[in-house]
DNA sequence: GCTACCTATCGAATTACCGGATCAATATAA
DNA sequence: TTATATTGATCCGGTAATTCGATAGGTAGC
């Protein structure tokens, strides 16, 4: 149960912001005594001297300078709330659920939340990353997805194509062979870092049973090509960097050296899709239209 | 101006956690029709459904759940200002000034500031770490400052010895002399970093002009040290790590390898100290007090 | 001392809020 | 199916909180 009420302290924040009761009644459009009152009234629940009145100006004791500080917070969010209540109740959504697969590029993603935010502040949105995400548990999980595309499925827009790329550090075994070519079978006693989880199932995209480790971030896939251990097919813009500086190299595998991951954009009930989804749709594909291959 | 009272959004945050209105009525020491009514007059000051009876049981709507999610952060930070309030009022201080030489180690210093969180949870630390602190800046900087020792004061209340050593990186040129033994004249040609900034007078703690760089963080002197570029006397307990690596290596300068400077504890006005401030020199004193040498 | 300015306080009026009773809808049990 | 208990909405009278205008009491500047 609460002593005070926001009301309050907004009287007190006005008082201190205008310089005076007088000028905050202004403000407020309340009268002078109103103000006064609900001065005094806050002050006597808290039993706390807020203002000091030494002349006949008004001061901020410090009990009362830090106490506001931390109002002053309270007031705002309070603002934004309403703003918030406003908004949804013009018809916009409250959240929208998005789900991503991880490997889709996390400077696009940003770069359309970001836009996004801009023109619906007051839409939340909950992301999800997953790895392999299929449509169908993106539809579980989310309004909207950006899955792989498997064979099964082809309703989703495309978005992007995603390049993997084989590589392994400078160091590797790989690519110390003295071929100027590696063949699939040259990879075989070489441990393999793979994206994935233990619930999927075991038909691969690369047929043949070989030494594996299985990570389910693309951070950790990263880090276990650079640690030596392993090689793997990564996407291309996660290493730029490492790309550029040498440190990684492409193993040179011919035309297997890359694989192109369709991303494609999936709503998980179009019919009931608000417009705010829509947009954060549209937004996405707007933006990956512009670059199409990274 | 506000169109709602966090006494409204409380009432929400009731019913939805208790379940019901009645039983909301029950938590509150209200009746029925109150609740009721603020509930009622919430939604229809937002203009929207917070809300939706369907039966004879309340659910949130979706809007209402997302709205009252950010609700309950105002509601519990209310509390938590008026707590704050009340224990102002029983004569805690508002905020607690500190200045702190930077040479102090971080883990004492924030070891006793966590527990003197516990203690007094509503008084406000302001943390000041400035180089080469004395007692007369730490006065118009802090009620209370953690200051070096220098020949014109001894009133502080001596809190601990830190440790400078004179280290350099192992590949530095000071280390592969062939001398077991290095005199300060050996130091004379190569680059000392040293902590202090230019406001400061010319007279150092080592006589002789040198070449020098002057840092004004103990991270940057470290860096420093540490980039090969210079040598120089860093806190001990700040390299540990670096020393047990063999990274950083002491200088053989015999008798002059290590210093001890003393940090002292001043009240920038003893008398007019709050017992809240009082008590965090205590902590101070004690926990330095029991490892007196670092 | 006079004047301008500022906040506190008082009394009357208004408004917001509360509690009790009652109603309509609905779930539960017989 | 019917009787019953439970739930939230609503009405109504009463009360407490808040507002306003007027006025009092104090301070700073002249």
């Amino acid at each position: 149960m609460h002593r005070t009420s926001l009301e309050q302290w907004l009287v007190l924040q006005t008082v201190v912001d205008a310089g005076g009761f007088a000028q905050a009644a202004e403000l407020l459009h309340r009268s002078q005594s109103s103000v006064s009152y609900a001065v005094a009234r806050l002050q006597e629940r808290l039993g706390v001297e807020l203002l000091h009145i030494d002349g006949r100006r008004a001061h901020l004791t410090t009990i009362g300078e830090t106490l506001l500080q931390d109002a002053r917070l309270l007031i705002t969010e309070l603002e934004t709330l309403e703003l918030r209540a406003h908004a949804l109740a013009q018809g916009a959504e409250a959240k929208v659920r998005l789900a991503v697969d991880s490997i889709y590029p996390k400077d696009h993603l940003f770069g359309v939340l970001a836009r996004f935010a801009q023109r619906y502040p007051y839409t939340r949105v909950e992301l999800n990353e997953v790895i392999r995400l299929s449509p169908s548990r993106g539809a579980n999980l989310a309004d909207l997805s950006i899955c792989l595309q498997s064979a099964e499925n082809t309703a989703g827009q495309k978005l992007m194509d995603v390049e993997l790329i084989a590589v392994a550090h400078r160091d590797h075994p790989l690519h110390h062979t003295g071929k100027t070519v590696l063949s699939f079978a040259d990879l075989t006693h070489h441990l393999q870092v793979r994206l994935g989880d233990e619930s999927l199932p075991a038909h691969e995209l690369s047929g043949a049973p070989r030494p594996n480790w299985m990570v389910n971030t693309v951070e950790a896939a990263i880090e276990a090509v650079r640690s030596r251990l392993c090689f793997g097919w990564l996407p291309r813009h996660t290493i730029q960097q490492a790309l550029a500086d040498g440190l990684l190299l492409p193993l040179p595998l011919g035309t297997g050296q890359t694989r192109d991951i369709p991303l494609t954009l999936h709503f998980s009930d179009y019919d009931r899709t608000g417009s705010t989804t829509r947009a954060l749709a549209s937004l996405l594909l707007e933006t990956d239209s512009m670059h199409s291959q990274i």
